[in-house]
DNA sequence: CCGATAAATCTTGTATACAAGATTGTTATT
DNA sequence: AATAACAATCTTGTATACAAGATTTATCGG
C-alpha cells in the first residue's frame, strides 16, 4: 500500500463501510505514519476526499469524517428518481439487444442473495449493478458516474438500514417489474414504480433514533 | 490577489470566458510567479480545477486547459432537461408566494438585455438567474449547485454560440411561457416546452466548423 | 544530410523544515 | 476556588530543496 490511488480507495471504502465513523479525526501526521508516505501526497488525497464530501476540512484545526447529511440523501433520491424514470422510459422505447440478458442475469444473482443468510452486502452490490446497468444501456454512464461522486451520504444511509427479507424480496421484485415494463414497451406504470422503489425506504426517524451520533444536525 | 480562493476564482473565470483557450498550458512555476505564491498552494488549486474538469493533469508532463467535451454537454443537457421538467411540474402544483414576483423581475431584466446592443453576457447571466431561481423555489438549490460543478463544458459551449436577437427573444418568451404554466397550474405543456427550450440550440456542427481547435476529439 | 544516442533541461511529484493559527494546560492573581 | 493571561503543544498551511519522469536539444557516427 503506497500510491495515492490505493490510499484513497482504502480510505473511501473504510468510510463507506462505517469502519471510520462520522466524526473521526483524520490527522495528516497519523495517516502519513500509517501509510508510510509524506504529508504532501496525503494532502492531495484528503483534498479530493473533501471535494467528494467524504470528510470536512476545518482549516488549521483538522479533518473529520463527515456526518451523514440527510438533506443530501433526500436530494440525491430526488435526482435519481427523476433521472431513472426518464431513462427507463427511454429504454422502453428502445434497448440494446444485450440488455435483456444482462439484466436478467443480475436479477438471478440478486435472487440468490435474497435466499442466502448474511448476504446483505451482496444484495446491495447487485442492487447497484442493476441500476448502473440501466444507466449504461441508455448511454448514460456519464450521469451514473456523476451521481456516484455525490453518493457518500446516500450509500452510508442505506447501509445503516438492516432490511428484512420480505423487504429484500420486494425490492428485487420491483426490479423484475421494471424489466417487464421495458420489454413490454409499457411506459404507463414506470413513473409510479420508480418513485415507489426509490422513496419507499426513507425512514429518517429510525436513523435519528438509533444512529443519532452519525447524523449531521 | 494572494489567497487560494481568489486565485481559483480568477482562473475559473478566465477559462469560462475563453481568455484561457482550451489546450493552453498552465505550468505551476509560471502561475507561481504570476500570483506570487509558492507551488504548494497552487497545486491545491490545480487539483480542484482538474476535479471540476477545468483542466486536465498529465502526470509529470503538464496541465492543460480542458478541451470542450461535446458528449459532456449533451449529457448535462439531458440531466438539466429531465430535472427541470420535474421541478417546474412541482412548482405548478405549489410555489412559494414570493416566486411570481422574483421570476417576473428577472424576466423584465432579461427583456431589457434583449433590447440592448452587446448585452450578450448580461442576457446569459439573467438566463442563468431564471433557471437558478426555479431550482431554489422548488427547494432544489443543492442540485443546482451540483450541476454547476460539472458545467464547464456546457458554459463554454453556450458562450461560443452568438445568438441572433430573434433567438434571444424566443428564449426569453419561453421563460415567460414556463412561468405562465406554473401560475396556471398547467402541467400539460411543460414537458415539451422544457425539452424544446434546452435542446433547441444544440448545433454541434457549427462549433465543429468554427472552433474545431477548442473541441475534444 | 540523416539517424541514433546521450545529455541537458524542461515538467511535475515528494519529503521536509518552518510558519502560523487553534487548542490545551498551567500558572499567577484576586 | 475562579478567572485571566500566558506558554506549550497540538493542528494544518507554505516554501523550498531535491527526486524522477518526459521532452527537447545537442552531439556524434554513418
Amino acid at each position: 500500500m503506497s500510491n495515492k490511488a490505493e490510499i484513497m480507495q482504502q480510505l473511501k471504502s473504510e468510510i463507506l463501510a462505517l469502519n471510520l465513523k462520522p466524526g473521526t479525526i483524520l490527522s495528516e501526521t497519523a495517516l502519513s505514519e500509517r501509510f508510510q508516505i509524506s504529508r504532501t501526497p496525503l494532502r492531495d488525497v484528503l483534498k479530493q476526499l473533501s471535494l467528494e464530501s467524504y470528510i470536512d476540512i476545518y482549516p488549521k484545526k483538522g479533518n473529520l469524517v463527515s456526518f451523514i447529511d440527510l438533506d443530501s440523501v433526500e436530494q440525491m433520491i430526488y435526482l435519481r428518481s427523476t433521472l431513472e424514470k426518464e431513462i427507463i422510459k427511454d429504454l422502453a422505447v428502445q434497448m440494446p439487444l444485450r440488455g435483456n440478458l444482462e439484466l436478467t442475469q443480475i436479477l438471478d444473482k440478486q435472487q440468490e442473495a435474497v435466499q442466502r443468510e448474511n448476504a446483505h452486502e451482496a444484495f446491495l452490490a447487485w442492487d447497484d449493478a442493476f441500476h448502473k446497468t440501466l444507466f449504461a444501456l441508455a448511454g448514460r454512464e456519464f450521469l451514473w458516474n456523476l451521481i456516484q461522486q455525490y453518493n457518500v451520504h446516500y450509500i452510508r444511509y442505506r447501509r445503516l438500514h438492516l432490511l428484512k427479507r420480505e423487504k429484500l424480496e420486494e425490492i428485487r421484485d420491483e426490479h423484475q417489474l421494471m424489466l417487464d415494463c421495458i420489454t413490454n414497451h409499457n411506459q404507463e406504470s414506470i413513473e409510479e414504480l420508480v418513485h415507489h422503489h426509490l422513496h419507499e425506504d426513507i425512514n429518517a426517524r429510525y436513523l435519528q433514533e438509533n444512529f443519532a451520533d452519525y447524523i449531521k444536525k
